[in-house]
DNA sequence: TTCCAAAAGATTGTGTACAATGTAATTGTA
DNA sequence: TACAATTACATTGTACACAATCTTTTGGAA
């Protein structure tokens, strides 16, 4: 265990490393059940706010997920062609764009229930270490979850 | 705490959520940072592993980093232009690309000790559960450091 | 010795991410 | 009430990330 002035820079002394690699594991390996429903990982999570609020606009989306119009633009105007939500300026002020989920959305969620029952059983963790592990990610975070 | 049978699609119950919005946050706190070395997250941890093994092949960073080819070529062609590394095939087996670091690369890792000092002001963990989240972390990816 | 399968990288195509900037609608204020 | 600042979203440019596929080299079996 050398601790010369470098090992800070050493990869196994890092912290957010395999923070960075848990994340991408973790994407690849819900493609295959994502893929059974045309989506993506982040149209995935998009669609979860969306199933519980039914209608937001980009801006509220963007504070639950952690991402930016440049990122949502694109990826709300994907899941529309779609059909799973609808995209509508708000009347009241022309600078919201309303996204509404549609029916066929949905429909989707009865299919989605499947996805976490599959992945919870690819984790490699006990249930205390999960909580503890989710404990400390929105401390990391510094916040509870933005969309509770 | 209502359950019913589609809360386990809603976003404060999924563990990978705030695995994915933590290592998208760490990134975004080390840029300032790594701009000043003009590098990216990415080609810092490409660096990280240079600066201790000084050669090596495509395929052993890949492995050390979870990437594959198809992201490291370009980013390996970007860090050759920036001076840091040089590329160049193996005599003994011609398929190999041996990746060296140069001395301008050397040079780059005094620069670089100020990068873990300064990040670990910003996390809001304490020492031990610190050490917690990397244990979990590496047990979520069902194994230890790939570069040790 | 051929020749086929495996290995190592490179390439292509799709989809994020995000900083920086642009545009239109709205709001606050002198 | 003008008009400047703010807000919400869109656009542009750069940089990953990875699946699928391609090319070249190598090693092994017939």
């Amino acid at each position: 265990m050398e601790d010369n002035k470098y090992s800070c820079l050493e990869l196994k002394n890092q912290l957010c490393f395999p923070l960075y690699a848990c994340a991408k594991e973790v994407v690849r390996a819900y493609k295959p059940y994502l893929s059974a429903l045309d989506l993506t990982y982040t149209q995935y999570i998009t669609m979860m706010v969306l199933w519980e609020k039914k209608q937001m606009n980009v801006k509220e989306i963007g504070r639950c997920l952690y991402l930016d119009s440049g990122t949502l633009t694109p990826l709300l105007k994907k899941l529309e062609s779609k059909g799973y939500i609808s995209r509508h300026r708000s009347k009241a002020d022309e600078r919201n764009l309303l996204i509404s989920i549609t029916d066929e959305g949905m429909k989707l969620r009865d299919k989605a229930v499947a996805v976490p029952r599959e992945m919870s059983k690819c984790v490699k963790l006990d249930k205390d270490e999960a909580k503890e592990l989710y404990r400390l990610l929105y401390k990391f975070l510094d916040n509870n979850c933005n969309c509770e």
